[in-house]
DNA sequence: GCGAGATGTTAGTCATCATTAACGAAACCG
DNA sequence: CGGTTTCGTTAATGATGACTAACATCTCGC
């Protein structure tokens, strides 16, 4: 009925294109906020259309989180095995988070809201890559500062993301070629203060 | 039926009783994730005996955020007008938010989740408020770094509130004891440096 | 002792919503 | 072309959930 639509070329652009617009959503009113109909209105299509792509909501969301949070671990992977000495490393660990936080802000949002609603088999699978990614900053940290006990790396860690994933709460603060640095210097800084303990 | 329970004693406390649990509830699972009867089962009455205590749900979570807003504001007012040099007073602002922080984690993560799901007439008012509260924090330091732009000011105050709002996420890692110090040196240090642009 | 108010309870009601069913049409394959 | 797959559509269906109604009970002020 909608005219001719879909020239066929939307190979498999419509999963993402759909993935994109839930995670709008759903960083904006939250899972439960959201209905199949308001995502599936959110792309041009409507309602049960969604469940030949995914096989439910939870499924969705399942796919959304396992996206982030494996494409966070590989560049933190990349980052590191690539790596010259720690302190590089680490420079550029906080450059793709800060990228990532300025460049997605729903889906780190959702990232860190919704993990209690995915079911069980990829609830695990997700929280193991969130773990990793945590490790591997720590492992960088640890290098950086051998002598700070790993519990404390890891707290600062938590911080620094914290940090980082402020940004869409100051969205619209200052123009992002401004934020970038200003990130990196107080997350650097940060970083300093938390392992000259006292 | 079930015994002699309320021994009229109870005369405020529902109120501030449900809303804890509410809290707590929302803060695990989402406004829309909790329901009414979930809130009841928490505090030992049964659904619909809310209605007693308040109009509704939004109702409930209108006072809640209001409740949080304006005690953050009023502590930051009370430390301000109290204040020696402004030194004193941004460290006290960093205590009062850490001890908040660190003390009722759910009201914290309820108060940058919820705001949404707050209707209409009470809406502005919460977002009056944490605007009080920002630009509380965005006075002292003008007066501590007069040079540096107020933009910027107001953007770093927002990620040292993601700094130290990060704790929800950070619980366990290390005790309250330590976490404060941690907490406070990375929140210095990060203004610092935010302050101190290149 | 008793009406009133406060506080609960259980049984509707009415929406909303995820999911399924049944059906259509375009594109691709042969 | 004719059939199959792909991607949509619009009706059910069945739960869940917010809110209302009708009905106790308990404590108090008097």
């Amino acid at each position: 009925m909608t005219t001719a639509r879909t020239p066929t070329r939307n190979r498999g652009n419509r999963r993402t294109e759909i993935l994109d617009a839930a995670a709008r959503l759903f960083a904006a009113r939250g899972f439960h906020g959201v209905s199949i109909e308001d995502i599936g209105g959110a792309v041009g299509i409507s309602g049960p259309a969604l469940y030949r792509h995914f096989s439910g909501k939870e499924a969705l969301l399942a796919e959304m989180l396992l996206g982030i949070s494996s494409r966070l671990r590989e560049s933190a992977v990349a980052v590191v095995t690539a790596s010259g000495g720690p302190a590089e490393t680490l420079d550029a660990l906080l450059n793709t988070q800060i990228t990532f936080a300025l460049e997605q802000p729903a889906l780190i949002t959702v990232h860190d809201r919704e993990l209690g609603n995915v079911p069980e088999p990829a609830r695990r699978q997700i929280r193991r890559l969130q773990r990793l990614y945590v490790e591997e900053w720590v492992t960088v940290l640890a290098e950086l500062h051998p002598s700070c006990p790993a519990a404390r790396l890891r707290a600062a860690t938590h911080a620094v993301f914290g940090l980082l994933n402020s940004t869409p709460h100051s969205a619209g603060e200052l123009p992002p070629e401004a934020m970038r640095p200003l990130l990196h210097a107080m997350a650097r800084a940060a970083i300093e203060a938390a392992v000259n303990a006292r």
